[in-house]
DNA sequence: CTGTTAGCGCTTTCAG
DNA sequence: CTGAAAGCGCTAACAG
């Protein structure tokens, strides 16, 4: 209240020590809840921890004989992307509950910044990684991080890397949103996606065309468009497909911005184009032709993730960390069906 | 290539000395980049440095004289909801340029987690903090963090604390919106808000009370609902006021889950009624009833307050961090005017 | 140009 | 129950 204005510099120990007029030890001893202090000595200090406003330095803790820091870092290639900015949430939210802080990095899709995230995690002792990879292949994870921290990989299957992952079922949500698509009478069969050398995009391709396969119809590579990054160029392609002699009369779209890009062309057009799109939205229910959606949860993507990685980290019961074999999770989608109201 | 296994814990200064056969002191000066060691030690120190797979221990570093540890704690509310994330995100954005790395955690407005979490950070000894707060007043931060860590708010002035902070235009924005919905024709306005105790809340019902005050509109507090947290809330509390034996012909809401609430109430009804509200969101473009939309970009809320915060970190111009006045940045807001398309 | 000494803040170990 | 000594991995500050 009164007293000395704050010092500049953290108190440390040493001078709640001399405050206290005790050891250093002593006081460590109280800080750690240690039984074997009398109670004397441990209000004394406790009382002088109080006054200085004294906070433990975990990083000095953790110095001592290589203990846990108690952080998880975590990349992720679009934090701006709702679908990772839930992912990041679930990681937080899970990983809160051990105890662990995540210290968060966006590498837009770049290798490098991936790179230069790794290692600079590395050189800050977290005690785990979360990854969603930027790049295709992962070989260099291992050098840059060290055989001693644990690495989950998020969205994409590791490649050249033994790490644990978790995937969304992308085969079987794409699969059963063309079959419904197919069910419903749709013959012809538009397809927005990103390029083949996405995992998550040629899964999804996979499973629309073996959809298409399995009710007979000839994959049309006419009705097929890939790699438009953003919803205006997503658009375009929408557009382009609509404006076909014999078009689609549906359109599967592998994501959130190819859904969206083909719903402003279809609303353009004045067409009655069924749309189906991976990832869900908010207000898909009120657009004005039927929509499709395969929808599944960010946050359960990332609270799995965390989990897989809590496993790995050294515990009392566990202090090297048993050597489990990689695990791999999938997380099952949901197919949501909307209709417009016509009466409106 | 070949070799010993990786040890179990990373290899230290000391083995890369030893292997090298130099001092540790020679090993630090080449790792630092200081010039001044012989071009045979320093090939040495490099080959040793590769073969052992070195990493430099930034927590050991940093504990060398008090030095920054380069990490800045970022505390946020919500951070499941996108305009936060975009917050998060534009800090991280602007922090990577200075070398700074966040760890991010939610509290989900309650004020007992945002508390832990400063307790933690500072005794991570972050170089810094950026907080959206959970409650009315933070007066407990200075004692939690203590002077010598500078803290950002965001999003609403601090309140028993002297801190820099970035604000939106709250007044300013809902002022313009309900201006605007006045200019339209509109006399019978609703509202729809969060509780009078949410700062941005009650400034953004201040200037909707403004506008209307400047209408010579008397303000009806029939036409006012507070309080509704969901989406859900949101739809029931808009269907009462359409509902009226008057019903108002446009209604305006501070944020996204109102409006969107609103607009299904709206639909529901069958009504007309035109939408004005705060935060913008994807396809308020294609909805069916004229919408007014108050945009502003939380990318750059984050960027301000990031800079405000690098700002205040000592630097090797600035090492004790002269003393600035607390500053306010108000960012500003964009109107946006969407009519429904009824050709189509 | 290079190495030795000392010490950042804390905790483990071992004597009192 | 308590403290002194030693050291975690690293780097300033001096010697040589």
């Amino acid at each position: 209240m009164a007293g000395t204005p704050p010092s500049p510099s953290a108190p440390t120990m040493k001078e709640v020590a001399s405050l206290a007029e005790v050891s250093t030890m002593t006081v460590s001893r109280v800080l750690s809840g240690h039984a074997g202090v009398s109670a004397v000595k441990r209000e004394r200090v406790e009382a002088a921890v109080k006054e200085l406003g004294y906070r433990t330095n975990t990083l000095a803790r953790s110095l001592r004989h290589g203990a846990r820091t108690g952080t998880v870092g975590v990349i992720v290639t679009h934090l701006g992307n709702p679908f990772y900015a839930r992912l990041a949430l679930g990681i937080e939210e899970m990983l809160a509950t051990e105890n662990l802080r995540v210290m968060i990095t966006n590498t837009d899709g770049d290798v490098a910044r991936e790179r230069d995230a790794l290692q600079d995690f590395t050189e800050r002792r977290v005690d785990g990684l979360i990854l969603v990879p930027a790049g295709s292949h992962q070989a260099y994870v291992a050098d840059e991080v060290g055989a001693s921290t644990p690495v989950v990989v998020v969205a994409r299957p590791p490649v050249g890397l033994e790490a644990d992952c978790v995937l969304v079922d992308d085969f079987g949500g794409a699969h059963a949103a063309t079959a419904r698509l197919v069910a419903e009478g749709h013959r012809r069969i538009g397809f927005l996606g990103t390029p083949p050398s996405v995992y998550t995009g040629s899964e999804r391709y996979r499973g629309f065309c073996a959809a298409l396969e399995e009710a007979g119809i000839a994959p049309d590579e006419d009705y097929v468009r890939r790699g438009q990054e953003d919803l205006a160029a997503a658009e375009s392609a929408a557009t382009e497909l609509l404006a076909l002699s014999r078009p689609p009369t549906a359109v599967f779209c592998t994501n959130n911005r190819n859904t969206l890009g083909a719903y402003r062309a279809v609303r353009r057009a004045g067409a009655r184009t069924t749309l189906a799109g991976f990832d869900n939205f908010e207000l898909a229910d009120v657009l004005s032709v039927p929509v499709v959606v395969v929808a599944y949860d960010p946050d359960e993507l990332g609270r799995q993730a965390a989990r897989l990685l809590a496993d790995r980290l050294p515990s009392p019961e566990r202090p090297g960390g048993t050597a489990i074999p990689p695990r791999r999770i999938v997380v099952p989608t949901t197919l949501l069906s909307y209709v417009p109201d016509d009466t409106y």
